[in-house]
DNA sequence: TGCAGTGTTGCTTC
DNA sequence: CGAAGCAACACTGC
């Protein structure tokens, strides 16, 4: 499920541990994870490599390597990183790739789906997708005129699948916008075109402030997101909707419950009283 | 017991 | 062109 804040949190514990360090070998048991170059290949060249730094684009971790190239590390579902000694838990249990230091210490993916993709590329020659990807929404330059340009794209939309689609903002997933929508009191199928200045405005305040505290709470671990030192974070401490269909709104005063609804094939959650589709 | 549901994305189809 | 459907995979919970 790695979201914004979970990436952020994996990155940041990578660049405290692994920044500087030489790729001695990669392994795997399931080399089908690395889409390029050909499992061989990425072995080959990865060897003796340095990191220089780790970034986040989107939901992307982006490992900047010596010899002009870029690791890219992509969590899909159930994917996670963990560092030497990471902490034992049923979670961290489906290791399918190790990569060896010189210095003798490991750095695993745990992916309990085989979903996770890792692609190795010339930095100067990124592949198309990450190209497509949209703003960083918790870029200073990502002001509130700008997120309105990027929703004119969509008027036909449906707001949760709009923040949702990856090439309009990058890093927003199923969690946070649920989460996001229920605290501006937006319905999640309200449509992008139906939108006034003072949705659109709650709505943006709200897509910093939700994915700024995932960033403080080192992410959602209400399944399988683990920290790099194999630990849970606390976000999933402070859901208002995800996953509590039929429970009461949590929101001051307000008398409805939490229903459950499809959103592009997607289950969005949201309260029946204080999120009404409006035209 | 069995099958629908689960965080994501990209490919195929219409 | 865009949107919808589904596959990739393994486990949980009804």
């Amino acid at each position: 499920m790695p979201e914004l804040p979970e990436v952020t949190t994996m990155v940041a514990g990578l660049n405290k541990h692994t920044k500087g360090l030489i790729i001695k070998s990669v392994k795997s048991d399931w080399p089908k994870l690395v889409r390029r170059p050909d499992w061989t290949t990425f072995q080959k060249t990865l060897a003796n490599k340095k990191i220089i730094a780790s970034k986040r684009r989107g939901k992307n971790i982006l490992l900047t390597l010596t010899g002009n190239l870029t690791l890219r590390l992509h969590m899909k579902m159930t994917g996670h990183l963990l560092w030497e000694n990471y902490k034992k838990d049923p979670q961290n249990r489906f290791i399918h790739m190790e990569i060896a230091f010189s210095n003798g210490r490991h750095l695993y993916l745990s992916d309990m789906r085989k979903f996770a993709r890792v692609e190795l590329y010339d930095t100067s020659n990124p592949p198309q997708d990450l190209l497509k990807l949209g703003p960083e929404p918790l870029d200073k330059n990502f002001t509130f005129n700008k997120f309105k340009n990027c929703l004119d794209k969509k008027k036909q939309g449906k707001i949760k699948q709009v923040l949702m689609n990856q090439e309009v903002i990058a890093g927003i997933g199923n969690i946070y916008s649920d989460e996001i929508l229920w605290k501006a009191c937006v319905h999640p199928k309200q449509l992008i075109k139906d939108l006034d200045e003072t949705e659109l405005k709650s709505i943006y305040s709200n897509l910093k402030n939700i994915l700024k505290k995932g960033i403080r709470l080192r992410g959602d671990s209400a399944s399988d997101y683990r920290d790099i030192h194999g630990q849970k974070g606390s976000f999933q401490d402070c859901h208002m909707v995800y996953r509590k269909t039929g429970q009461n709104c949590p929101l001051k005063d307000c008398p409805g419950k939490i229903e459950r609804v499809k959103v592009a094939q997607r289950s969005a959650h949201y309260c029946n009283q204080h999120q009404k589709i409006t035209v």
